[in-house]
DNA sequence: ATCGGTATCCATC
DNA sequence: GATGGATACCGAT
């Protein structure tokens, strides 16, 4: 499940640029130099999915479906007693929040670095949950740590894979994902983020919400714009699951880590919900 | 379907 | 009190 993000990602970079045409299959797999037979494994291999199927999980109308009842998706997962301490999330996430007071003197973080099915990821871990997750573009690992540090001036980041290591295959694996022993996550940014944050957290595998429904759930149904910049700002890439978050349109908007691979989870995550 | 301009308004610094 | 968006909307192509 590693090493097909390199293929996977030429393949949605070329339906991006081409889907004027609506590519065949054939012209993708001419496109990345594979065969079509291979194109086909690669994708059932990687998310489970044909590319066809992957493929219509990228278009406007299917995300356009999925927003349907946006609005339900929030307030369902709240009334299905989500709300505390529960299951917040297909990975069953609990969380801790941590106030920018909190950290003021600064924190041991622990990183490192490994692959997953979006390419290699840095994740970053505290002694209360994980606090990051990023990943690395062009192999350089040295931006991706920075992006992190950046977040907290004062962590003191200590490189120990082998702390971060137990992470990275219960997050990927989704048949790991059982109630039992939980993942513990801590959110660090202000009161806003981290109810921003938490509203992520609420969505389910496979569903969609948009900037002002999430603006709506939280009471403040004009604060849309600013929803959009806490998403924004989300450290735990995929365990938040921001990019489950699209403009009410349905377009994708953007994504700290490059649309490519926003599309390339939404297609993935297709696959493990059995689309 | 896309593109560009603009109204709006909230959290941040 | 200034700033700046991972917005939303509208009108033109």
């Amino acid at each position: 499940m590693t090493s097909y993000y390199q293929k996977v990602k030429e393949a949605i970079e070329y339906i991006s640029s081409h889907k004027a045409e609506q590519p065949s299959v054939e012209q993708i797999a001419k496109a990345c130099s594979v065969t079509v037979v291979e194109l086909h494994s690669l994708f059932k291999n990687w998310c489970g999915l044909t590319p066809m199927s992957f493929l219509q999980a990228l278009t406007l109308d299917h995300a356009r479906d999925l927003l349907r009842h946006e609005a339900t998706i929030l307030d369902a997962a709240f009334e299905t007693g989500l709300s505390s301490a529960g299951r917040l999330h297909d990975l069953f996430v609990t969380h801790e929040a941590m106030s920018p007071g909190e950290y003021k003197n600064g924190l041991d973080m622990a990183y490192g670095f490994h692959e997953s099915p979006f390419g290699e990821a840095l994740i970053v871990t505290t002694s209360r949950g994980m606090a990051g997750l990023g990943f690395v573009d062009e192999g350089n690992r040295a931006e991706a740590l920075s992006d992190m540090q950046r977040r907290w001036p004062k962590a003191r980041l200590v490189l120990n894979e082998i702390q971060t290591k137990s992470y990275v295959e219960r997050i990927f694996n989704s048949s790991l994902w059982q109630p039992h022993n939980p993942l513990k996550v801590t959110l660090i940014g202000t009161d806003f983020q981290v109810r921003v944050w938490e509203s992520l957290l609420k969505i389910p595998v496979g569903q969609m919400s948009s900037y002002g429904a999430i603006a709506s759930h939280l009471n403040n149904p004009k604060a849309v714009r600013a929803v959009g910049g806490a998403v924004g700002r989300n450290p735990i890439s995929f365990v938040v699951p921001c990019h489950r978050v699209l403009g009410k349109s349905g377009a994708l908007t953007g994504y700290h880590w490059g649309l490519t691979r926003k599309q390339a989870m939404i297609g993935w995550e297709k696959g493990k919900v059995g689309g």
